[in-house]
RNA sequence: GGAGCUGUGGUGUAGCGGCCUAACAUGCCUGCCUGUCACGCAGGAGACCGAGGGUUCAAAUCCCUUCAGCUCCGCCA
């Protein structure tokens, strides 16, 4: 009984206010320690805030206290208008739950964490502890939560896709390969076929929120190995736009989100959240014509660069005020064989890229629902259809005209809090060169 | 796969042929301090300068090799 009326006892940072002048137990780490002779200041920290604990006297339990060790404190809850919670903690006792066996490997109770980002990911579990290092994590979260409600009230259906496959979706990007029992197998790049075939075997509309591997051994600053993909696959569009305005909605929701819920989190990166509204769309013909104009640069295939992309987010920028693009209509041979070509144009596709603060962040299209057509595409790549029967199948009762996209989860995070590496904004990180921890 | 750059106490940096017996900040240890909030003050420990080889009277500093990492390009999200 007694363990149950502590558990009832125990109060979140955050809520603290609202039990003035009441005792309290709060749990969590203790963030910095400072001593002033026979005065003490204690921050302590848990997953929803952080509050200042004094401690009067020189209690003998003092001398043993330290930063990062996990900690169960008792107290009262008095006013204080210094705090930015309004209130502090009068320290009566606190009982160490875990302790700390060594010196901490860098600074955890600064601002920021100075220290290089290679030494931060080698000691990720600790970087965690910062509260600005979790906030990132909140803010994922949170851009999942919003996809997931947002679509959740579109009627999609959430899905979950094998990652182990047997070929790779699009044949250009390098695949990771692995031995499964006598045979031999891929992690997926893409849930791109799986999620058609499950919107076309009825589900209508679906999505997922699962992480894809890429196993091209490019080492910059906003590739990763693995990465979450935030996927959805619409059946009975009318053409591309539909897909288009979809995700201008979607966007719009997201932020909204954000701007309601992680208030606290963007302050920490001083994170100005983007006006969605209508996103320009631009065909990829049209923004050659722009960068020749305005930059004298032309694009040798019908597609964009990571320079053109950048230039191509601060010309619109300029000129509408819009921190979104949509390129729309990608060359024939620079999108995969189930991407819908266009009628008005046999060079290009119905297909599109969102480009957000100067970074490609989703591709998407409409996809070839005509089994004829299809078949005459994957040919027409050089592959061979037999190679994809369990994907065609479906094309062959009834596959509605249906389109997709695909946003990378930590590209949107990094570029909303203007992170420097994206590999920040993953929990533990897989690059070229990182498998741990 | 291609190009460029960086490795100096636990961490972040300075020093870039001799004044280096390697500096500064922070962290750590000891002591003092009852209102701090990056607390302050006094003292202390801690690095053979990524590793190996070479040039030189002299190397953290120049050259070569190697290892580790970063950035950009290609490709992509």
């Amino acid at each position: 009984m007694k363990e149950r009326s502590e558990c009832m006892n125990r109060i979140w940072i955050e809520e603290l206010p609202k039990y003035l002048h009441q005792e309290v137990t709060v749990e969590g780490w203790l963030h910095r320690v400072r001593k002033l002779g026979k005065l003490a200041f204690l921050l302590i920290k848990d997953t929803t805030g952080m509050v200042q604990g004094v401690v009067t006297g020189k209690p003998e339990w003092l001398q043993d206290i330290a930063p990062e060790q996990a900690v169960r404190v008792h107290g009262s809850v008095s006013a204080s208008n210094q705090q930015a919670l309004g209130v502090e903690l009068q320290i009566s006792e606190i009982v160490v739950l875990g302790k700390v066996y060594k010196d901490l490997p860098f600074e955890l109770n600064q601002e920021e964490i100075g220290a290089g980002l290679e030494h931060v990911l080698d000691h990720r579990v600790l970087s965690l502890r910062h509260p600005k290092t979790a906030a990132i994590f909140k803010i994922q979260d949170g851009v999942i939560k919003a996809f997931r409600d947002f679509l959740h009230q579109e009627k999609f259906t959430e899905i979950h896709t094998p990652k182990i496959v047997a070929t790779g979706t699009e044949g250009g990007s390098e695949l990771f390969e692995i031995k499964y029992f006598e045979q031999t197998a891929y992690l997926a790049q893409s849930p791109q076929f799986y999620k058609q075939m499950a919107m076309g075997a009825g589900l209508q509309r679906v999505f997922e929120v699962a992480p894809v591997y890429r196993a091209e051994p490019h080492n910059t600053s906003r590739h990763l190995s693995e990465f979450i993909s935030l996927d959805l696959e619409m059946g009975f569009i009318s053409g591309l736009n539909d897909v288009l305005s979809l995700e201008e909605r979607l966007l719009e929701y997201v932020f909204a989100y954000l701007q309601e819920y992680m208030s606290k989190e963007l302050a920490m990166f001083q994170a100005q959240l983007p006006k969605v509204g209508q996103i320009p769309r631009l065909r990829i013909k049209e923004i050659d014509r722009i960068l020749q104009k305005e930059y004298g640069k032309s694009l040798e295939i019908l597609d964009l660069d990571s320079e053109s992309e950048r230039l191509i987010c601060e010309y619109m920028m300029k000129e509408t005020g819009s921190e979104f693009v949509f390129a729309t209509h990608y060359g024939k041979a620079n999108r995969p064989m189930y991407t819908q070509p266009s009628a008005d144009d046999q060079d290009v596709t119905e297909s599109f890229d969102m480009l957000f603060r100067g970074l490609e962040m989703n591709s998407g299209a409409q996809r070839v629902h005509d089994y004829d057509v299809l078949v005459h595409n994957i040919r027409e790549k050089g592959l061979q259809p037999e190679s994809f029967a369990s994907y065609l199948e479906i094309f062959q009762y009834g596959m509605p005209p249906h389109g997709g996209f695909a946003i990378g989860a930590e590209r949107l995070v990094c570029k909303i809090l203007g992170l420097q590496n994206i590999r920040e904004a993953v929990l533990f990180p897989r690059d070229r060169f990182r498998l741990t921890p």
